[in-house]
DNA sequence: ATTCTTATTAGTAATCATTATTGTTACTGA
DNA sequence: TCAGTAACAATAATGATTACTAATAAGAAT
């Protein structure tokens, strides 16, 4: 299930990957809409919002969802970290941040001055594991039945 | 400029506040307004809005806005880190993290499974340093004009 | 207490990012 | 060649949040 969601190759969709993949910015759907105008003048704005999750469902690409406004996505698909300006909203990668890290022990990164750090774990809550068990059980009975 | 920006103090932004510092779970807007419906059962969705946007401006409460879908608010103004389900949305503080975290170092906190890390570090970008300095200026020479 | 000022409210409309719908176009495989 | 359908452009719908406006009421002044 790693590549093979969709099963035609677009021109659209060959624009937008490389676009974004070739920006180290992170744009909004609105930005790679304007970029890849340049190519597909005709393109618009829901084929990009629908590819760009296509391929975020293929983890060809991710996507920033911070709160606020708009989100953002990223060419590169492997998990990594952030620098985020509060003010403009520019966002920078960190590549130096491997094996662990000392809250309170930074001031400045790539030259942001550092406001605070957001960290939030994420996963699936006990109440959600209890679900997941007994659908499961439910979808073993259904296949049983259906023969 | 810590508290005082409100000068009235209504029983709306009372009791919106008294329920959300006693609930311990981080409720939506559309959430806290169903709860706090049951003692003025006329309040608008709009007062519920527009007064945490005040108790956040006031640091009294905070705002979680994870992307994706509604925002939710926290009665506690401390920063603190959460765990967030990906499936149901629930969200749980974390307490015991204060000195230091290493990455890959968890795999279960309060029963849940977790899948992942979000980290990002917020602060004002270099660009956006010089515009504040510039804008100072700008300032400091309106000031010196104006007697 | 009574009046006065105006911050705040309830109700509603507007905004804005995102998603869904629809009719059309263009691959694909038989 | 042609049926089936993925994907498209255009546009409407959705849903959270914010803005607007006339009415209300908190708190000061009288
Ligand atoms: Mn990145
Ligand atoms: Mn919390
Ligand atoms: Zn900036
Ligand atoms: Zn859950």
């Amino acid at each position: 299930m790693r590549t093979g969601e969709f099963q035609r190759n677009t021109r659209q969709r060959q624009v937008i990957l490389e676009e974004l993949c070739r920006l180290k910015s992170h744009p909004t759907a609105a930005e790679l809409h304007r970029i890849v105008r340049k190519q597909l003048p005709k393109i618009s704005l829901g084929t990009i919002y629908r590819n760009l999750d296509i391929l975020v469902r293929n983890d060809m690409i991710q996507k920033l969802d911070f709160g606020g406004s708009e989100a953002r996505f990223d060419g590169n698909p492997n998990r990594h970290y952030h620098l985020r300006c509060i003010q403009c909203g520019r966002v920078d990668d960190i590549k130096d941040l491997s094996t662990g890290i000392m809250l309170d022990d930074f001031k400045r990164l790539k030259g942001y001055k550092i406001h605070h750090l957001r960290i939030e774990f994420l996963g699936i809550c006990p109440e959600c594991q209890k679900k997941a068990k007994t659908d499961n059980k439910d979808v073993r009975r259904k296949k049983k039945n259906r023969r």
